[in-house]
DNA sequence: CGAAGATACTCCTGTTGCCGAAGTATGAAC
DNA sequence: GTTCATACTTCGGCAACAGGAGTATCTTCG
């Protein structure tokens, strides 16, 4: 896969999104939570990513709206998105599966031995 | 997860050598192999990997032999490797199970729609 | 025989996607 | 008034590749 596909943080963020439309921060928040605080997304890297995720057309802005007097832009994955999302969350399903089939049959998760 | 984490070229890797040792070109085919041609390290790539994955103590030497006049080294995972794999691999597949997961509760799962 | 391809590692330049942080601005809390 | 949280903008630096060329030997083929 080469690196036009999706690194980590473009793929949760992506994630995030699959549950329904989200803003900046809130997208950080869900990262976050769903990865029980090991992940935690710089916001340069959050906005780096949805720029980038958008161009791909993966993600669009599904509104903008003040709020305190504070622009809040709201994202929304795309059906394109939800494909490259699917194919990336199989592709690492099956990498995964077969890393841990070898660690298994290897007679040593790591933490065995 | 830090970008000292295990990107995946170097996932690939601990991956093949999760089987047995194996020196470089026979890791590029296992890579190859296993994901039915999809995936194909360059040797910078993975002389590149193997290097940083020695520094950090995952792999190590298993044996250097001369086969008809050509250096051929072969690398071994070492239990620290094994273990970072199984975390590796874990995290990927909860990662992937809950991009999966709301997919599915999307009601689209970018090919149904 | 010579050329091309396969095997095996070395080395290096260029690119990309972050990573981290600073900036701006407003409202809320202390 | 100060500090913190919320919300987006911007940017320099860098790690991990990605790609490819180089060196060298053996095998295969024309």
């Amino acid at each position: 896969m080469p690196r036009t596909g999706l690194q980590e943080p473009s793929f949760l963020v992506l994630t995030a999104l699959a549950a329904g439309p989200l803003h900046g921060y809130a997208i950080l928040k869900d990262v976050e939570t769903t990865s029980c605080g090991s992940v935690r997304l710089g916001v340069g890297t959050l906005y780096g990513a949805l720029e980038r995720l958008a161009e791909r057309g993966l993600v669009e802005v599904a509104s903008e709206e003040v709020v305190d007097s504070r622009l809040r832009r709201s994202y929304r994955l795309t059906e394109d998105g939800a494909g490259v999302l699917a194919a990336e969350a199989s592709r690492r399903q099956q990498q995964s599966a077969a890393a841990l089939a070898r660690l298994g049959r290897r007679g040593a998760l790591g933490w065995t031995s």
